[in-house]
DNA sequence: TTTCTTTTTGCAACCGGTTGCAAAAAGAAG
DNA sequence: CTTCTTTTTGCAACCGGTTGCAAAAAGAAA
């Protein structure tokens, strides 16, 4: 018999501690002047009703809601539900709130700044590796302090970033296979229209660039999942040659690469050799150990939750790159690196 | 130079279309009296200046906030990236936005009902298959509508449930094991504390009770995760002996599971047969090709959603159990069905 | 004790909307 | 053109809080 019972409200706790409703504000604001005797008082009859103040009342007057919106659009793959996990425990952590947002079915960026307009939000994270600057200006445009983790950097930002230089990633993985004396290597990459992908690839050619002796190749799967690491690679199995290794924008990708070549009875690294990106949990599960390139995660996203809250105390911040370095974590799906002989 | 507007209130635009507020916040709510030449002029204003009503501010009248708090602690089973990605688009398809609540550090009931309730959510999803059906009841008694998805279901329901039988389940693999010829059989369960662990044993147990000609054991993993699978496995290896076959309570234990006997030189499905649970989109991976009972996680979903909107309108709505089928996805890590010759 | 300073408190307006009620306008009937 | 209905509109109070300001209380100094 549930009687749900009227919330209890400020006024209701100044009426029984019979004080003014400034008082019962004044108890629960810090910073505010009262008195210990009545802040007894006020706090006596507030857990009697117990009461707790409504968070979206105060807001109307304060301007803040310690909401914040959470945008991304990628819900498929795996690595992102640590970054979730990751995100939404810091963000309460700060006494924030995040408000999720799916793009997963609607891109548009002004429709996503309008939703979350209307919910106040104090400010928004939009974690994603594949839209477009353009996507997270929409929201600084509209007045609401943003911060893009794992998007593209750029020398000159117009909003807040805080990742990984995705370019000197591709040059890294280049610099691997390249050192590793692969003579024909290519490069794998999720959906051209990511910008990571597109990064990735730029660094990746940049490296191969300086290495003329190496025979470079590219192509990209539609998506950042495992069906399309695959499917990708049993197209480039069927057109024929393969390179001698493959850096794969994704651990996912790889993954889905590496099940391609084991159904073609192809051996990886004897055969071919596969470098992924992300260092996801999977990445080091026994029947896959994939070497790969990880970003420190963590790291990211703790930064990024510093960083909204520096900004929402100060909004004219001015607009900052956060970058952190990439490492090569060594498994077993390159070959070993040939030792040097005179 | 962002000119951090003021952003446009319903008075601005009242003042512009020279109407009251009243006329204002009426063409904006559906179903209220307002002429259509007023509803023009008033338009016309609103979109000349950017309007868009604040949810928040309306919420305190209206006393609906639209908002649901999405509730969960399982943020390492990539079964859930899953589950929020629907979770998130059905619930924006319907005009709600999820407020995310992360239990992975705080287990404490009151303390989450009290963190929700000051934002006022309308209602709660508890998306959990670790947490006892107390957790959920903790949301009703403080007056807040809760649906709890993917938790343990009673026949006697005090708050409303969508999932599955699980120990249904647990006899669902007890008899596809029995049916396989496995004359000696496990069960390796995540943590003894969730609710679906427990479930799951009780029906394996239960179906085994009437094959007294099949041996059965039990044991329990830490955590829904890999690593835990991994480690149960080798502990039960170093133990010996090892049974014909398991039915590990998750698809991500299964496959730790396997890692750890193919390290141990075991052959699956030769040497032992494994089934797991979920049929997350990894068991299909040709690498792991994991036999496994799936449960219709969209169906849930959906219909978990269509539940609470129900329920707002209508909160004092009589608790509902909804169960919907599981059903065997055969792949390749149980042996054939021996068959039957006279 | 009186006077001046500092702290505490309450009043009342306000945040951005909604809504019951009664007045005004429009439409229908005579 | 009245008179009666129905629809549309605005007024003003309210939702649950916060806050500037001035009055009241408390403390310090004389």
């Amino acid at each position: 018999m549930s009687i749900t019972s009227r919330p209890v409200t400020l006024k209701d706790v100044a009426n029984r501690a019979e004080v003014s409703t400034s008082a019962v504000s004044r108890t629960f604001t810090d910073g505010a002047s009262v008195s210990e005797k009545m802040r007894r008082k006020v706090e006596k009859a507030a857990s009697d009703l117990g009461y707790s103040p409504n968070a979206l009342a105060s807001s109307l007057t304060t301007g803040r809601t310690k909401l914040i919106g959470l945008v991304s659009n990628n819900f498929h793959n795996p690595i992102f539900l640590q970054v979730f996990d990751l995100f939404t425990r810091k963000l309460q952590d700060k006494g924030l709130r995040p408000l999720l947002m799916n793009l997963s079915d609607e891109q548009d960026a002004l429709t996503a700044v309008r939703r979350l307009q209307k919910y106040s939000v104090d400010g928004v994270i939009v974690a994603s590796s594949t839209l477009p600057p353009e996507f997270s200006k929409a929201f600084r445009d509209a007045g609401v302090p943003v911060v893009n983790s794992f998007g593209r950097f750029s020398t000159t930002p117009e909003v807040h970033i805080v990742g990984v230089d995705n370019s000197e990633c591709g040059r890294m993985a280049g610099r691997e296979l390249v050192s590793r004396g692969y003579s024909s290597v290519g490069f794998m990459g999720g959906p051209e229209t990511a910008t990571s992908t597109q990064d990735r690839f730029r660094g990746f050619s940049q490296e191969l660039a300086k290495h003329l002796e190496v025979t470079h190749c590219h192509s990209f799967a539609t998506d950042y999942s495992f069906d399309a690491g695959r499917i990708e690679m049993q197209r480039l199995i069927a057109k024929g040659p393969l390179a001698d290794a493959y850096f794969c924008g994704d651990d996912v990708l790889s993954i889905g690469a590496l099940s391609a070549l084991a159904e073609a009875g192809l051996n990886v690294p004897r055969d071919i050799g596969i470098i992924g990106f992300n260092d996801m949990e999977m990445a080091r599960w026994e029947n896959i150990n994939l070497t790969t390139i990880g970003q420190p995660i963590e790291q990211i996203i703790h930064s990024s939750v510093e960083l909204i809250v520096s900004i929402l105390d100060d909004p004219n911040r001015y607009p900052e790159v956060r970058l952190f370095p990439c490492k090569m974590v060594e498994r077993g799906t390159l070959r070993a690196v040939p030792t040097t002989e005179t």
